[in-house]
DNA sequence: CATGAATGAGAGTTCATTCAT
DNA sequence: GATGAATGAACTCTCATTCAT
């Protein structure tokens, strides 16, 4: 592929991830694509033979996109506490744009198409998340600032409580004082206390 | 609507369920269900104009068949703690038997029909199992069997990370052992130990 | 399938017989049926899921209507001579309305569907004509009408010639003069004479 | 068109020929012919418009190639039945090798192309096959080998049983020793015994 | 009420053909 | 000459929905 085709590959990637964010996934056709980017029926066809592999390219590149604090060197500076309410307060944000993130299309893509491949990069994302929190968890208790007995649970138990929130935030309304309530929690549990 | 009118819509319900359980909300169509209740086309129209209000109605009637042990009166000699416990093992089975639940359904079904009626039964039904797991804590707290400084919190808490297992559970494995391990840890966040 | 069903179904394969006669076989769409028999596009499904199905049902619906005079019982008083000439007669008809048969449309169907199905219509139909015409030279030779040492390979000859005519026919003019030439022939190898 | 060119169409019509023998005629798209030549898509069209003057290209370097016993002057010294048989023998390999040949193609080409231009390679090819057929059987007659009362219809005859045993070949199993009868059997029409 | 044949809109997909480079 | 990306027409097939019986 030229490096012109791979402009248009990444001008039809930029349109498709426009029509999931607003359509969700199994509600998005090809002809819907093809009228977000402007270009033919069989245009399209040239690069993405369905909906999955556009929504799969749509999610490596969200996936190249995106990264977390709890991986950006940039934080090395802060305490472990400081870095997990960073995190938490990253998520919040993402969790409050709504319509603005690919939760919905994403679950809807699981679930149709589950565990064909146990190796999606969602739970890749995920597990790396997992591992993260618990490192700093770990940290945090050397290095006295919290009090956990198990980290491997408590960093568990936090990814899918903010996995449950985020979806919760598709389906209902959910306010940042929910969320800050929610965050605060979170870091009670581990003995540390939020100041403002 | 006659009584036997009643009962064929029954029995279409019934049969939506089933195909509903198989492929969930989006990909289930009439002619699907038509085929899978062994009734005419135009005899299901006279029922349900389309899926959704045919989901709902599974939906509604789930609800009715379904009790939380959290509402049942049965358990009224057990402790806070006990009830509680009981309550996690009872979302471990629903969570554990993934094909034979409604969750990638409903949030599916969910996703489409965003905050179009704020009181979906499953906000409500959300709704209660917070309240009621935040009485338990309360009295858990009160009995001096729990430690929380903020139950209605800790309430959410748990229900957002059911929420998140739940529907983790439906794009990756998730094993028994792993929900052991949280509901020890949710359980130890609250001050309690599980004995065997 | 009721009775009004299995009408429309008649009218259907009549519209695709005109069909095919005109465009042959592979040149059909489902659009070009659905254009002739004036019914709707899912209306036509509801019958026939391809051209496939529909070209088999008009070769079968074809084959109940020919019966040869080899089959015909009305011969009876005949002599085998008589007979095999108005069997021949009967083909040189077939072969000189060449708009009108189905020769191109079934040899398009065969060689796309080469020996999948080592017993269709068309086989049998060759080998009963075969076999007839066999025991037809056998009478004949036996009434000492007929001079013949291999009645079984003077059948087949025969059989090749006829459907390599047929093709021929459909490829190239052929001429009643040099049908009747080629019937005098074959009558002549099996020692008999016409006599006008 | 250059040297250079000339090679290129060349190379185009070889492998055309490939994919007319495995796919017929009406199922071969200019796409594949690309693909089977591994050329640019415009490039093919620099040298051909469509299948059909593709086919007939393929068609002409066909006829180019082939020369029938009947037109080789190596047979001189042959007697007129050994000619023929030869004749027969080399038709009857042609027939065999199913896969290898390309009468469905050719056929399928014909029927769309009927009359459109009567002199077709095809009909001058079996023309002459005809002609070379009846100064064989003059031949053998003058010289006493054979018995035939009319040369022109016995050499149609052999023609038109030819043509069908290739179309039938293409659509049914048709064994070695099928073959072997019905030559027995034409040189018996003519008076001649196939010694082994 | 109940049936199921019929409709037609629309999604998916493939290719012949063109054209800027 | 040669390339291959791009176009758009055409075809297949499926369903939601209607309606005469």
């Amino acid at each position: 592929m030229g490096n012109k085709s791979l402009q248009k590959r990444n001008l039809i990637v930029e349109a498709a991830r426009d029509v999931f964010f607003r359509c969700g996934y199994k509600g998005v056709t090809m002809k819907d694509i093809v009228e977000a980017c402007g270009i033919s029926r069989g245009g399209l066809y040239l690069y993405f033979s369905n909906t999955k592999e556009l929504f799969e390219a749509v999610l490596e590149q969200e996936n190249k996109t995106l990264t977390s604090v709890l991986e950006s060197p940039a934080v090395k500076e802060a305490s472990p506490g400081e870095i997990l309410l960073m995190y938490l307060e990253e998520q919040k944000k993402d969790i409050l744009k709504k319509k603005g993130n690919l939760t919905a299309a994403t679950y809807e893509y699981l679930f149709e198409n589950k565990l064909v491949n146990a190796d999606t990069p969602i739970k890749k994302r995920f597990d790396e998340n997992v591992r993260a929190l618990e490192k700093l968890i770990i940290d945090g208790v050397n290095e006295e600032w919290m009090v956990c007995e198990s980290p491997a649970e408590a960093a568990k138990n936090i990814a899918y409580a903010i996995e449950g929130m985020k979806v919760t935030a598709q389906t209902t309304e959910i306010t940042a004082k929910t969320l800050d309530n929610q965050i605060a929690y979170i870091m009670g549990t581990l003995g540390m206390v939020i100041k403002d």
